[in-house]
DNA sequence: CTTTAATCGAGACGGTACGTCGCGTCTTATT
DNA sequence: AATAAGACGCGACGTACCGTCTCGATTAAAG
């Protein structure tokens, strides 16, 4: 596997990743997403995932740089398997559907995004690579480019069509706009500002689509349903 | 000071906080600010600290919990100075302008906002802090309460004013509005995730005003000055 | 204050002996005693007998150098006490009972020594004291000069008795004849090399007494006796 | 070698003794030697030992329990390396001379003792192993197992000789027999209690030998061996 | 009797060392 | 050659005491 590609993450003297063993690197997986789940993320050490794994020090250390590193990897892969459990049937990668009313397929999105920041599985293993971005450069610029910024690519697509099909005006952004629904939810998520909820999200997408500020009056009436 | 409450904030065997010295309290702030800013937080040790104020480790010990807890009193007392420096003139707390329009205050304040998240004595601590509040919940949650929250109640204020005003239509949530333009930039800020520039607050600000939904034809204006 | 004698213990800035509180003096001593019988000679802190006898540890460093030095008057009061007891009725300060038989007095004595050896109250600090002696030369002294040498002189006077009545050769130094059996006892119970008992240490007034040499043929009998 | 038991001395969770490292475990001792005799005992530390061998604090409290457990072995180390050089050229694991004169050979050997005694290599850390063995059993008895019993058997070998060849009586028990001239060498060296020399021991050996008691003029002789 | 100055209980302070944990490297034997 | 195992040099952890240094509050002698 991994063939054209020169060294995916050449560490030293760039070890041969064709007799890698996929056994300890699963349990490697396992063995942090457990340990970030079980005693934090702090306490969690590459001694500890080791152990945990059956694994030698040196296993860990001759493909990842850091902790940080290993389980941003092992956030990846659960994330593909989630991500293909749940676009199995069709096998296409996934996208926001688009019924032709945008305010609902936010909603609908955002509702799902809501549980899933619930889902135990995910909270401590993505705050904890969100903590370890914001401190470490390398990490945090990975996560994003590699978890981030292609869910975002999603919300642009559809708000894309939304401008084609006449919803959305022209002159907006969507790269910014996806960002009046989405960050205020990715912050009180991780900084605890406050609950998350479908109302919480509902509120958030009328508020971007139709703006807080009052409107002139004599104005038939900002949803206007077809 | 101090007379009736016997221990303000008593932590393990309640040391007699009467007899606290303020000299080594101020060093190890300053030592604490400085070596987060010059070899980063993760770098930042309490042995470090303490030899750099020319303090027994017990010392720092004695009055916080760690690193991170040392590390949000220093910088809540930095935020105070500079508070104080920015308000000495005329007393008042702080708050944002009101000059009736608006979007111009808030444009205003967001511009100001980008500036001192540039500015290199604030950028180390305030991150350092956010990535530790993630993961550390005590941590997280006084850094809120008594940083964030304090300054987000400024916006709550001011929306309000604007309802009163009738810039604002009346049902919306101040404590959410503010998010759509707050949020994207703490995030954009925190996790790297795009550039922060005046006519990024700028577009925030008119999106979260006046929505991004195009408006059906034959409306008179979105600001429109009545 | 304090004219004739130039400074009796003086430390620093001689403090006014007699000002010093005789409470906390012997609560000190209590302490240091209770503690090292509790707890062993290592761990007995002076924070703990300061914090034991309800005194601060400023008291302690006033009026003594180290813990050693403390358990040193501990110990001396200690053995004082012990013999004001043993010799209260008489008031005489102590000596080794003189039958004329030099054999019975010093086995009696030795057995006296022996019970004394046992006594869980002395077995601590003397033991901790004898330790502390090896390693610090200035508590070392201090515990031979007052404690060691004055009993070692009554086995001093009551050999050189003996010689003054024929018992011991007269060119025998007293000094050194009553190691032989003061030195294997007190060996045996400091280093642990063997067990103490009656028989032993009547078995080294024998062999000191008579030696262990065979003696040349045709000799009445050696203890002679009267 | 060392084929058949897998762990020799296990400590705690039973480090690989087979992996040790010889280098360290020498560069400990050195470090432990040289430290005692130049700061003393209780200045020195594990810290202080591990820093001068170039070593982590980890590798000597993995094999060992204290510093005294470590000085313990060093010196076994260092005395096992002196009897190596003293009995190098014959191979004999070292013994007392037997010239057939019991007085002659006895007061030599402890005229050698003395001049081992003043040999500032083993002053030091003999006197500190003494000390800590008083007041930590640990040390205490395997000083005396490891260090001092094989030497007081040399003791009792002889004195057995000297029973066979008729220079001692036969009911004298050589084990308590060598304590007379052996333990008052030992305290006066230990406690300070007097001035060491070869008149003192040969002295000491004569009392031992011959008794202090008066002997009867024309005495025919006590055990009268038949 | 006051006055007054030293001692007292208390404990914060700058330090040193403790014994432990985890890092990332290195070595050894196994597969 | 990669692996499981784990010893190693190292650095930091958080704790325990050291001996010094303020603090009021007794307290006993001198005024």
């Amino acid at each position: 596997m991994d063939v054209s590609t020169p060294a995916p993450q050449p560490r030293k003297q760039a070890p041969d990743a064709g007799r890698r063993s996929e056994r300890s690197r699963r349990a490697i997986f396992e063995a942090a997403l457990a340990l970030v789940g079980e005693v934090g993320y702090p306490k969690t050490t590459v001694e500890g995932i080791a152990a945990r794994a059956g694994v030698g020090k040196q296993t860990i250390y001759r493909w990842w740089s850091s902790k940080g590193d290993v389980l941003l990897d092992a956030f990846l892969d659960l994330s593909a398997q989630a991500a293909a459990e749940a676009g199995a049937t069709d096998g296409e990668p996934y996208a926001i559907p688009d019924t032709g009313d945008l305010a609902a397929d936010l909603k609908a999105v955002l509702r799902a995004t809501v549980d899933e920041l619930r889902d135990p599985r995910f909270e401590a293993p993505s705050r904890a690579l969100a903590a370890e971005g914001l401190v470490n450069e390398q990490v945090g610029r990975e996560f994003v480019a590699r978890l981030l910024e292609p869910q975002l690519q999603l919300y642009v697509d559809r708000l894309r069509a939304a401008q084609d099909g006449g919803q959305v005006r022209p002159e907006v952004d969507p790269r910014i706009a996806l960002e009046l629904f989405v960050s205020p939810l990715a912050q009180r998520w991780l900084q605890r500002t406050g609950p998350i909820s479908y109302d919480y999200t509902d509120t958030l997408v009328d508020y971007a689509l139709y703006g807080i500020a009052a409107r002139p009056p004599a104005e038939p009436s900002p949803p206007a349903r077809n």
